[in-house]
RNA sequence: GCCGAUGUAGCUUAGUGGCAAAGCAAUGGUUUUGUAAACCAUGUACGGCAGUUCGAUUCUGCCCAUCGGCUCCA
């Protein structure tokens, strides 16, 4: 079926959405009810309750009547009045918007024609169109109402919150069984119940929400990955610096955050004053630039650090690691010359996409976001270091051959930059990366070189960061694998399997001769099939079984994840084989 | 922060205005196991603080936390 046909599915049912809560709640007022990616939603103000069920029943029950969606066109002022009758005072702002929107500051506006949609006589609703001809043709199997939730109305938080209503809605039973079948498998994989359940990360009560504590499991997951970063960087030409958590509120007033950000900043008092936890790593590493004199002769100048960063997030905001207080970031700042930044993007993007073949993530693309064409004085820097500083990072991807899509308008104030997306298990795109150039720090700050020709000029800084969060990547590869972790990321890489504890010793044995693995000796006194089980549950790539045979043989068993029983083999045979998946895929 | 839902043992769940039930896990023992759950025994819980009540895990209020959204995201 075609989007379009789909789309007016969609809409009539959020038409019958309307029509039965009206019809259950008459003093309900209704909001705006628009097609989504998998339904369609409406919003409702003075809905006593919602109950999706009884809802549900009503629409079907409407939906059998056969009424036809006809349209007609009225003058605003009759809308308007009509909607004064009905004391729908949402439906009274949008005709406002929609016919002034049309004619602005002409008193003609009231004449103009706003669109009226039947839904046979039942039910009258302000609507620019799109529906099918008539409720009989709705697909009654293939949509379902899935959740209430509040919305302000207008997508503004000043205004009073509304009533949303989702439903699910698709053209046949069959997709909307997939699609369902779909949602179930996201949970599965949903970090925040796969990372407690195999022993990743918790949370405390104690210690407060959106701040994670990792397990020695998760943080072997977090060490490797943040060596691995690390490594890359170091071969690359950064220089890892340190920096303390903490720093005056000065900082950040020379750097503009604390005037942005202010309600977001954790305070920390101390003997002589406030302190303010780092919501941010770029004001730090510039004082480590700017205590010494630089030449164009250094630049440029590479610093990274894995450090964590405290933004106090509104707390319905939190969830799981994907939002988190305390924030880790692979952060790294570039100090160089106009010149330079080319080379520089160059080789931060080739740092990016080793990162991202290494932990195997297929589906990702670049956002390209450049200033507003029609808007360049509201962005800091000149004119022709902009065009010429977006028109190279576009030949840049290109040339990489990486896919991208232009966001235009999107820039940040003080420069273009790169967003790294990926899509989730929920089919979600999150942003897990940035490479940014910055105008705007260097000047705030007055950092200098010396050029060439002894002159003082101020350098161009690059923010980049590859996993962005470590927190957030994390709970990213735990849906993307769906915590079978490769065998490089796995916190548990081998179970030794004794089949009785008569050869414990021999599991010892073999132990000691895979030695520098990250092995798991299951002594339990429990049955070989428990054992088993237990490490299948655990998702680990590889179980040893040894016993009788293995041991006469001097052999072991091997059990891939996923795969099975692969046979008995010498350790060094299977030493072999694992020397191919030890390290990340280059 | 806002709207709504939820909170019973380490986990998954049952239940009640009057001694809180079970499975898995844990612990002790028996068993000596051949590729996804051996057997017996044992301990542990009503998120917190107030209020109503003779009595509250149950009802009410506030707080904390989680989830689904909205808003925000340097």
């Amino acid at each position: 079926m075609e989007q379009g046909q789909l789309d007016n599915i969609r809409h009539s049912f959020a038409h019958l959405l309307a029509a039965a809560v009206k019809e259950l709640f008459p003093q309900a007022q209704l909001g705006i009810g628009p097609v989504i990616e998998d339904g369609f939603y409406y919003d409702f103000a003075l809905l006593a309750e919602a109950d999706l069920s009884k809802i549900e029943e009503k629409m079907r029950q409407i939906a059998r009547k056969n009424l036809a969606f006809k349209k007609e066109l009225w003058p605003a002022l009759k809308a308007t009045q009509y909607y004064k009758k009905e004391k729908q005072p949402f439906k009274l702002e949008l005709i406002k918007e929609l016919s002034q929107g049309k004619k602005p500051a002409s008193t003609k506006a009231t004449t103009d024609k706003v669109g009226m949609v039947w839904t046979g006589k039942l039910f009258l609703d302000l609507c620019r169109g799109g529906h099918v001809k008539n409720t009989k043709e709705l697909p009654l199997d293939a949509f379902k109402l899935t959740r209430v939730a509040g919305a302000y109305w207008k997508g503004d938080e000043k205004n009073p919150m509304l009533t949303r209503i989702y439903g699910a809605a698709f053209s046949t039973k069959k997709e909307l069984a997939s699609h369902l079948t779909m949602l179930e498998e996201a949970e599965r994989r949903d970090h925040k119940k796969l990372g407690p359940e195999l022993g990743l990360f918790t949370f405390s009560d104690l210690v407060g929400s959106g701040l994670p504590l990792f397990t020695p499991k998760g943080t072997i997951i977090r060490r490797t990955l943040t060596d691995f970063v690390e490594r890359l960087n170091r071969e690359n030409g950064f220089e890892e610096v340190w920096i303390p958590h903490l720093a005056k509120p000065d900082l950040y007033k020379i750097s503009g955050h604390l005037e942005k950000f202010q309600e977001d900043l954790f305070r920390v008092k101390g003997k002589g004053g406030e302190f303010v936890l780092k919501p941010m790593n770029c004001p730090h590493h510039i004082q480590i630039f700017q205590s010494q004199l630089h030449s164009y002769r250094e630049l440029p100048i590479r610093y990274f650090q894995t450090t964590t960063v405290y933004r106090d997030e509104q707390s319905g905001e939190l969830a799981g690691l994907t939002r988190v207080r305390s924030i880790t970031q692979d952060d790294g700042h570039v100090f160089c010359t106009e010149e330079q930044i080319p080379q520089e993007f160059a080789l931060n993007l080739k740092i990016q996409k080793e990162l991202v073949a290494a932990v195997g993530l297929k589906e990702y693309w670049i956002r390209l976001s450049l200033r507003h064409p029609k808007n360049k004085k509201a962005y800091l820097g000149s004119d022709t270091v902009w065009s010429t500083a977006q028109r190279q990072m576009e030949d840049l991807l290109k040339k990489e051959k990486v896919p991208y899509r232009i966001a235009e308008g999107e820039a940040a104030f003080y420069g273009p930059k790169m967003d790294f997306m990926a899509k989730d298990s929920l089919g979600r795109e999150w942003q897990f990366s940035t490479i940014q150039l910055d105008f705007n720090l260097p000047k705030r700050f007055g950092l200098e070189y010396t050029a060439q020709d002894g002159s003082r000029k101020t350098p161009v800084m690059i923010h980049r960061a590859f996993m962005g969060s470590v927190e957030r990547f994390m709970a990213m590869l735990i849906e993307h694998y769906a915590g079978a972790f490769p065998f490089w990321l796995a916190p548990e890489q081998l179970w030794i399997v004794p089949v009785s504890d008569k050869f414990l010793p021999y599991a010892e044995k073999i132990a000691q001769e895979l030695k520098g693995f990250r092995i798991n000796v299951r002594r339990e006194n429990e049955t070989l099939g428990k054992k088993i089980r237990e490490g299948e549950m655990q998702k680990i790539p590889y179980l040893l079984v040894v016993g009788e045979k293995e041991q006469t043989s001097n052999t072991i068993s091997v059990r891939q994840r996923g795969k099975g029983d692969l046979g008995s083999m010498k350790p060094a045979e299977f030493l072999k084989k694992l020397s191919q998946e030890a390290l990340p895929p280059q």
